[in-house]
DNA sequence: TGCGTAGAGTGAACACTGTTCACATGGCGC
DNA sequence: GCGCCATGTGAACAGTGTTCACTCTACGCA
């Protein structure tokens, strides 16, 4: 069985790491539907069966290799925390969401917009990766509930209805349906003034 | 060169129609990711390279079989008409579109969540089925605004709006995002306080 | 009536893919 | 020094999408 968790020795460690790197590579340069496992165990000079003594199979080396997007992610979101205000650094955090989704398109795919299941398998309603940074989001509301920008309420309710509406318009951005907006410029304003009314409508 | 336009005789209509309905059969019972091209040959009694007679390849044969997808989608959509004023008329569009991606996962993920570039690709930015279903969105929020039931503005720009929030609530609720909230019945209720939340901040 | 042609369909082949298997190898602990 | 175990290998298997040269059959036309 493959080991999963972390390395033991370094030389592990080594060709496991430059696997991954291989694999979130080729997995940027093509997406999903052109990535080969053989493609990546080449590029590393391995044999395709070495790569299983690392990952169990082809779906979990992808996995690991877009595993790093949750990172990138988060950097992206820590940024709204320099704003000044409750309000700001609610309106923040969607804009990181927003700049992170259109920078980083194949890793906001795998994240949000595949089937769960494949992420965090197994696991309850409220785990994995996504949950985590959910949280951040449900802070941001909080803060602007006690601050009385927002009115009160159930704030995991407000924040969930939130993320949806900002997930919307990215994820249709990305499909390509949004395409008649323009520019990504064009977009930013459509979506700032999509997500204005919004709060309008959740009781400012 | 496979012929995509309409059909000449009866019998080429007849595989070609009938190698639709199996690689809907096959894609409504296993996604896209075990879709197989041979096992739908397979299953008409045509070897494999016979299908290249009436499809250019994989890619346009599930095309193909998914464009069934959106007659069923409009067939959902039409029923929001029955609704006895125009606020009740949206409202019902937007429930319609709900049941429909809630009760036809695969066709809603292959219609709203691919690269729209796989689907009408080439055309301009305004053109394909999604499109087509899209003005009858716009129909439905000008309604309102004549009513004013909707403060007067861009009505695409508003059904835009609407159509991400809706989007977003289904789209994460298909990844499992949502799953926290409960059965589909709890979800619809949370959906239904949602857009009342979202249109109450449109001006209502 | 016979002929030619165009389209439908075929099997074989090619170049891939993911996965498994038996086998080598090299470093570490006892 | 010996044995063990993780690491890595090549070969093989079953499957894939796609192309190619080849049949066969039905139809239009002289």
């Amino acid at each position: 069985m493959a080991r999963t968790g972390k390395t033991t020795t370094d030389r592990e460690g080594d060709t496991r790491a430059r696997l991954v790197v291989a694999a979130r590579d080729l997995f940027l340069e093509g997406g999903a539907a052109s990535f080969s496992l053989r493609e990546v165990a080449r590029r590393v000079g391995l044999s395709a069966a070495g790569v299983y003594r690392h990952f169990d199979g082809k779906e979990a080396l992808v996995a690991a290799a877009c595993m790093q997007g949750f990172t990138v992610f988060s950097s992206y979101l820590v940024r709204a925390l320099d704003a000044p205000d409750p309000l700001a650094r609610l309106l923040a955090t969607g804009d990181q969401y927003r700049r992170f989704a259109l920078g980083n398109p194949l890793d906001y795919r795998f994240i949000f917009m595949s089937a769960a299941e494949d992420i965090h398998k197994g696991d309850g309603p409220a785990t994995g990766p996504p949950s985590s940074t959910f949280r951040f989001l449900v802070d941001r509301v909080r803060e602007c509930m006690d601050a009385r920008v927002l009115v009160k309420a159930d704030a995991e309710k407000v924040a969930l209805v939130i993320w949806a509406h900002v997930h919307g318009l990215v994820s249709l951005r990305l499909s390509g349906h949004l395409s008649a907006l323009g520019d990504d410029e064009a977009f930013a304003a459509f979506y700032g003034g999509s997500v204005e009314g919004l709060l309008r409508g959740l009781g400012r």
